[in-house]
DNA sequence: ACAGGCATGTAAATAGTTACATGATTCG
DNA sequence: CGAATCATGTAACTATTTACATGCCTGT
């Protein structure tokens, strides 16, 4: 079975508990989120993919006149779900409009790269704070300590990040100064 | 204009010095590829776009029967690229099959999850050896500090990252032994 | 009554990768 | 001569986002 990744996020988010479309969303942009975006887009159409491959089913939970499914995991779905777990992982890709400005700033003045510097640093600080406010809601599982460690990789990578953004504003900001004095 | 951001890419490639399609994919793979990668499908169309949009300006640089073409970057080419180097970044985005892995890992045995760390801390110290070996390449342009900053960014982040993965991985030992002494 | 959130879904566009075809040149 | 690399390009596929359409339910 060739399936994508954000097949399997899907999967392992049914797999905790019965969930609907809408709330696989919710969930992802509340966890994966930074390390692995889903949108409904793709949630919809896997769901049903899923479904006919039969490794999710979907479960009829409407209240009165408003339907929703919610999928819960089968034994195949929870196999298949397990031996990706296993298999070494292999995408790993980052996206950083950032770091590609900065890498052309030679072609603007100094003063001009510390601004991408800091928009970049600003934006990381508010995911830091973001993040935190989500730590309190995943503490204290210990059959499951990983969704914390989770978050906290992103707390910590947003963090190195922000404070790389700063020391090279420093940096930048000392070496026009010597250049000045010369 | 609207332009994709692996069109910025590609213009500023140029803007340094007039290359071919070829050069550009090389130079992307040694440089840029860590935080924005880009691949033949999407090079050869975009500088067709490009030099239609008046952005970049084909030069015959074929040697015999070997055709080439190298692109420099136009003044309003250059002007382009100037404007979006000004604009705040936007696109920020990170796809990581480990931390999926790991985030879902609570339906294994720690022993797995742990075999997941080492093999994403296995990936990422053979990312810094490599990104190491291009420094020397990168260092000493007075003129361009940019280069080597954005060099060094990948080799403290992936560092940063690889020492996340020894730290999580003792974590887990620990607890394990904890559980099993209790 | 209406705003906002719940809920499902699709169409169209954009982005990006992979694999392939073609042929020249260089080096051992 | 053969392998590797130079060089350009496209077709098919996969992935992903965005915007939209539709309608229900809850609280004010």
């Amino acid at each position: 079975m060739e399936l994508s990744a954000t097949a399997y996020v899907i999967l392992g988010m049914v797999s905790r508990e019965p969930r609907s479309g809408y709330e696989i969303k919710a969930v992802v942009d509340q966890s994966t989120r930074f390390f692995w975006a889903a949108s409904y887009g793709q949630i919809y159409p896997e769901l049903k993919r899923l479904s006919e491959a039969g490794l999710v089913e979907g479960i009829d939970a409407s209240t009165g006149e408003r339907k929703r499914t919610r999928y819960a995991i089968t034994a195949d779905g929870e196999q298949e779900l397990k031996d990706w777990l296993r298999r070494p992982p292999e995408t790993t890709e980052m996206r950083e409009e950032g770091l590609l400005k900065l890498f052309f700033s030679s072609l603007l003045k100094p003063a001009e790269a510390i601004e991408t510097l800091r928009a970049m640093r600003r934006y990381r600080l508010e995911l830091v704070t973001r993040l935190r406010e989500m730590e309190p809601q995943k503490e204290g599982r210990p059959d499951d300590p990983y969704t914390l460690m989770v978050l906290r990789a992103g707390i910590e990578f947003n963090e190195w990040f922000a404070d790389w953004c700063e020391r090279m504003e420093t940096q930048l900001l000392e070496s026009s100064l010597e250049k000045r004095s010369s």
